[in-house]
DNA sequence: GCAGGGTCTTGACAGTTGTCAAGAGATTCC
DNA sequence: GGAATCTCTTGACAACTGTCAAGACCCTGC
């Protein structure tokens, strides 16, 4: 008895979207327009969600995209890997769902500093900082990230995902150099985009070293970083 | 019949490293110390190997590692899956081949650029205009290279090579770089992986852009290196 | 021209993967 | 308490992977 299964709350995700945007985070909007369910219910099955969602970050920042299954994912679970397939579409959904997810821990992440830091020179200091925690405290997340937004290069079911969060965290960044910048009543030499990749690319550096072995890696990052961000300050084209 | 196979040429490669270094470049060593091949027979080898090779690297710009198979390689020659296995020991042996292969090629790619440079200026220039050329060029090539030192993050057998052809891009960029700093009569502001970090996240940076399609990347790419390359320039500390 | 060894093909193996259908439990609601 | 629905397990599927053994082809040297 009960065949319900196959179109059980599956309906509840995104089917709206059969073309090839693949994006997709507009889970509760079409659940709680359905109005299947009550508040409960969707609470109940979102929780679920995230709780598999973080199960599945944990083994994707171990063993990279490739080597993740979902066999492997559920193992980290008390359940087994067909429930997976109950609360994602398929492997993409799950996987741009825990990205999407991990995004908000870290989107913020120098908000306060930008905010709270009277002058450049302490800016710089406390964001260099805080590159260096963040690197030694979720240097998993921030490898997954990087596997992630390399595998776009390749498949484009990942792209328009990546895309979003790059943009986000070139937002990110450039807070952080314009607001140095204004307290440095200076102007930034290099583009927005260029601005984000210059400190994107000192910090996968130093998290590649530092996985490799490299104890000073950190200590490198740090000092280049408040360097770095001072040299692109240029004086104001008055 | 002929039962020579499983002890054929296979010994030509390196069987002297049993451990655990997983380098193996030492293969010609190896086959001309055995003295058991004369040198047409090492040559026709090797000729074989660098052309499975060719195709390997062909099949992976194009696929990433993850999803290329040795049938999918083997099907971009006139040979079968089985010849892999017969001139390479396994799948890490044939990548870590190719990539030292790959590497040959690029690693020296500025040095004209630096050697016949008589100012800063044009040396900034040209380097800019050299890193947006190979972008384009080389594009799947790039986006191998990035996808392998990602994936060395996570796997420690890709690590060894990984890190050695880092090195090897760190001293091709330090080259430019103090160079232009010599020329200008300057130091450089940054440490030396710190150099290589903010150019390569530059160039990482291009690259994913312009596979997504953004017109705009290597435009950006070229007028952002040649900022970045002037902004990295320091008064001498006397 | 024949033996021998280098070269390559074929076919299979054991394992893994994403996916999904069938159904069993559990929960909720009347 | 029973029916309906949500939740989860089980087991299977087809496809794919790296690997390797058996043998066929080919080419050279005697």
């Amino acid at each position: 008895m009960g065949v319900a299964c196959p179109e059980g709350p599956r309906d509840a995700r995104n089917d709206d979207e059969d073309g090839e945007s693949g994006v997709s985070h507009a889970t509760q909007e079409a659940a709680s327009a359905t109005g299947r369910f009550e508040r409960a219910g969707i609470d109940k099955f979102e929780a679920r969600r995230a709780e598999l969602a973080d199960a599945a970050l944990a083994t994707l920042g171990e063993l990279g995209l490739a080597r993740t299954s979902l066999r492997e994912i559920a193992q980290k679970t008390d359940f087994s890997h067909g429930v997976l397939h109950y609360y994602f579409r398929d492997k993409v959904e799950l996987i741009t769902y825990c990205v999407r997810r991990y995004k908000e821990h870290c989107v913020t992440r120098y908000d306060a500093i930008v905010a709270e830091s009277p002058d450049a020179a302490t800016l710089s200091e406390r964001f260099a900082d805080a590159l260096v925690a963040t690197l030694l405290d979720d240097t998993a997340m921030h490898r997954l990230w990087y596997d992630l937004r390399t595998q776009a290069m390749f498949d484009g079911a990942l792209l328009p995902t990546v895309v979003d969060l790059d943009r986000q965290l070139e937002d990110m960044i450039w807070r952080v150099v314009s607001q140095h910048a204004e307290l440095a009543a200076s102007d930034v030499a290099l583009s927005r985009a260029g601005v984000y990749a210059v400190f994107d690319g000192l910090f996968e550096g130093s998290l590649q070293r530092h996985l490799a072995g490299d104890t000073a890696a950190t200590g490198r990052l740090r000092t280049d970083a408040v360097v770095l961000l001072t040299r692109l300050m240029a004086e104001p084209s008055s």
